[in-house]
DNA sequence: ACCTGAACACCGTTCAAGT
DNA sequence: ACCTGAACACCGTTCAAGT
């Protein structure tokens, strides 16, 4: 005789999300997952493998969150201009960040290649790498791309993991890397030389 | 009647490194390295007040390791082109984070800014302060350096994360990067605007 | 078909008792 | 003064038994 269901595997994620930002990862227990449920630790089993499959969905579930914003964030009709493009793009990531500073954290730290599927992630990657051609032009498409994730991805998770402690303006900072990068993609560069030899820059 | 010492501060740290490179931040578990050091495990308390202080003075030496690693390669004396200074600098802290992944984690990874001393950090700045001056200027010096580490850190995270999942080489994406901040840090800006309105390269 | 209590292995940590 | 076994709280996970 079948038992009612008293949870579900979206509202078992959910919880999981929430406690993630509360308590942090080390506080996403199976037990107070269960708790917020209303059910008991080994019921959550009839749903999820195991903890760090949970973890595994969690992730998924934010990185496709931070994926909406992204394609939100980089949309055209918003103003066509690549360089604006990409610090829309750059602030947008930041905001996310420093909303879910924990669901970032699972999306981009250490463990990550074991929680996010390659779908997830080339959705993820389709903005930046647009913007990237518009900047650096197709044959650079991904190398431009690459720069500018990590730079991102760096400055945001220094940041979260408070690595910015010798003053100055952290905001300014971001603003200078994001005008910095947009100065280096679009500079044009043989694929080959690593390093250009003679450039010539003059501003204003 | 004093018990001879049966293990040392030195020699617990060296283990749980040696732990955490061959199984992780999960596998340096406390019974692990009191076996490592011929111990048992409530004994480490007498020189560790608990595991994160242990993770912490793992961190602290990695980081101290890094350090050293960046200021040989930094040597001006090596060459004292700027770009060039950058390239080496870049490179050594991949090739570190290549050695020591699980330690690079620890230092630059979450819960990083519970492990290391402010003058750890500081040391560690130096190499990539003066060259941030010697490429950007020395009002731009700090925006400049927090460019350059978050970018090298990002890079190297994501590699280390397996983040680089869409083909292409990563080794040439690296080197595109270095070359592009160059040229970002050393083309002239103002430091109240964000964008430059018009800027004219000629590579070559 | 789902939920539960009981149990197990493993962890960090404390502490009284040994030498 | 350092080391140890025993113990405790807490965790993830399994499983037989309930409905």
């Amino acid at each position: 005789m079948p038992t009612p269901e008293r949870t579900s595997l979206d509202a078992i994620i959910g919880a999981g999300r929430d406690l993630l930002e509360a308590d942090g990862v080390e506080g996403l227990t199976m037990q107070a997952v269960a708790d917020r449920v209303g059910v008991r630790a080994p019921s959550l089993y009839k749903r999820v493998r195991n903890r760090d499959e949970l973890i595994a969905r969690i992730a998924e579930a934010t990185l496709r969150e931070l994926s909406a914003r992204l394609d939100d964030a980089a949309d055209p009709t918003r103003g066509a201009d690549p360089g604006d493009e990409l610090a829309r793009l750059a602030r947008a990531v930041r905001a996310f960040a420093h909303e879910r500073p924990a669901g970032y954290r699972l999306i981009f730290g250490p463990g990550a290649e074991l929680r996010l599927s390659e779908a997830a992630l080339a959705d993820a990657s389709g903005a930046v790498l647009r913007i990237a051609g518009e900047l650096a032009g197709d044959e650079h498409r991904l190398d431009a791309a690459r720069t500018i994730t990590a730079w991102a991805n760096g400055f945001v998770s220094m940041e979260l993991a408070g690595a910015f402690r010798l003053g100055g303006d952290v905001d300014r900072a971001f603003e200078y890397g994001i005008a910095g990068l947009t100065v280096a993609l679009t500079a044009p560069r043989s694929a080959a030389s690593a390093a250009p030899l003679a450039i010539s820059v003059s501003g204003h």
